[in-house]
DNA sequence: ATTATCTTTTTGGTATGCCAAAAATAATAA
DNA sequence: TTATTATTTTTGGCATACCAAAAAGATAAT
C-alpha cells in the first residue's frame, strides 16, 4: 500500500473512533474518504495484514498499537500545520483544513517539530482539537457537545467537530469562535434547536450544528 | 496521469533542458527520476497527448508553452520552499532539497505567494538557482561554470547544479558557499583540476566538481 | 419469525504506474 | 561501410487503487 493511502485510512479510523476505543464501520470510513464500500473492505484487509488494524469481517475495525502510533503521528502533522497556517501564515480557520490535508503527508519529524517549536508547542489547533506531542501523547479533556448542555448554563466554546469552510464561516458570522463564552437560554421542545446568547446577541442553533460545537462548562 | 507524476516529468524536463530550448533524451529523464527507460517512453507519450510536451519518437522531448508554464510553477514552489526552509526554519542548504521535493507537490498558490512575501519575494534560492515569480518570469543571468573560468580570474560563487548533501557538505567544508569570492590560480594540464584560492586557503577542485559550481566574473 | 432494509463482501473489471527482456532504431568506431 | 555499442521502443506482465453490480450477511420492523 502507498504511504498516503495507509495514512488516510488510519487517520480516518482514528478520527471516527473518538477516544480510540470504539469500533468503526466500513461505511463511515467509505463516507469520510469518499470511497466505494468495496474499496474499503479491500483496504481494511490489507491494513489488517500490515498489522495496523484489527479488522473483523462484517463487524468493524479498530487500530492496533502500531496503527494508533502512526495515526497519532499523522494527526499531529495535520494539526501542527493547521496551527502554523493560521498563526504564522495568516490563513483563516476555514482555510487551513484543506491545505493541511495535503501537507500532512510530508513525513519529516524534524520539520514538524521545528514548526511546533516556533508555535510554542501548542496543545490545541485552531479548531480546538488536541495536538499529540512528538511522542504521541494527547491531552484529554472533559469537553461536551453543545447539544448536551443544560438550559441557563454558561459555557466556553472549545472546538468544532466539522471543519468545512461553510460551517466555520457560519460560526464566525455569529462570533461563535474558540474561546467565546455563551449562555444557553432555551432548548426548543419543538425541534431541539438551542437558543443561546453570545456577545450579547441571541443566536438560534440547529441541533445538527449543536452536534458539531464543543464546549466546556464555566 | 496523476498530478505528481506529471509534475515530476515536467520539472525534470525543464531542469535538463537548461534554458528550455534544448531537447531532452529519454535516458536522462529515466536517470533523474530513477525510472526504467520503458516507463519514460510511456510517460512521454501520455504527456504528449496532454499537450505538455512535444515528444518526437527516438529523438527527444521539449516542453510546450503550457508544459513550460506548469514546469515553472513547480520550480517556483520547490525553490520557494527551499528558501523558506533555509531562511525561516533553520535548515541547512544540504537538507532543504529533499524536503522541498515533497512539499513542492502541494499545489496552493496562496500558500506559496505568502511564503514568498514573507521572504521578501526572493529571486534566488539557497543553491543560487533563480526563482520564477508568480507569473513564471525568471531572472536571466550570465553565470558560467567554474570549469569554464580562466586562470588568474576573480569570481564570485553564485550557485550549484548538484544538490546532493554530500556535495554541498564538501563545498561548505572549503567555504565554497554562495557569495564567496575566489581566485583561479592554475588549471592542471594533467587532469584539468582547478586550483583556486578561497578565504585565503588553496583548494583543489576536481573537473567533476567544477562542472557543478556556478560563478560570475567580478 | 419473517419481511424489508441496510451494510458488507464477493466478483469481475478498469486505469495508472511501473518493470524486464526482446526487438528495433540510432549513433559511433573500425 | 560494416560492425559494435548505446538508446529507444515494443511486448508481456505485475501491483495498486479504484468501481459497479450481484450475492451474502446483519439489523430492524412488523
Amino acid at each position: 500500500m502507498r504511504p498516503e493511502t495507509i495514512e488516510n485510512y488510519l487517520k480516518t479510523i482514528y478520527n471516527l473512533s473518538s477516544n480510540n476505543t470504539a469500533v468503526v464501520s466500513n461505511q463511515k470510513i467509505a463516507d469520510k474518504l469518499s470511497l466505494n464500500p468495496a474499496t474499503v473492505t479491500e483496504g481494511l484487509r490489507k491494513l489488517h495484514g500490515l498489522k495496523y488494524v484489527i479488522y473483523e469481517k462484517s463487524y468493524g475495525s479498530r487500530l492496533t498499537t502500531s496503527g494508533s502510533k502512526l495515526a497519532l503521528d499523522i494527526v499531529r502533522r495535520h494539526r501542527i500545520w493547521e496551527t502554523y497556517l493560521a498563526k504564522e501564515l495568516g490563513f483563516g480557520w476555514d482555510e487551513v483544513h484543506a491545505i493541511a490535508e495535503e501537507l500532512e503527508h510530508v513525513n519529516n519529524a524534524k520539520l514538524i517539530n521545528k514548526l511546533a517549536s516556533i508555535l510554542g508547542n501548542p496543545t490545541y489547533d485552531p479548531h480546538g482539537d488536541p495536538i499529540p506531542d512528538a511522542k504521541g501523547k494527547i491531552q484529554k479533556s472533559n469537553f461536551i457537545k453543545l447539544s448536551e448542555t443544560k438550559v441557563k448554563g454558561n459555557y466556553k466554546v472549545m472546538g468544532v467537530t466539522d471543519h468545512s469552510p461553510t460551517f466555520l464561516k457560519y460560526l464566525e458570522k455569529h462570533q461563535l469562535i474558540i474561546g467565546a463564552t455563551i449562555n444557553v437560554k432555551t432548548i426548543e421542545d419543538f425541534d431541539n434547536s438551542i437558543v443561546l446568547v453570545c456577545q450579547k446577541k441571541e443566536v438560534n442553533i440547529s441541533p445538527k450544528a449543536a452536534e458539531c460545537i464543543i464546549v466546556q462548562s464555566i
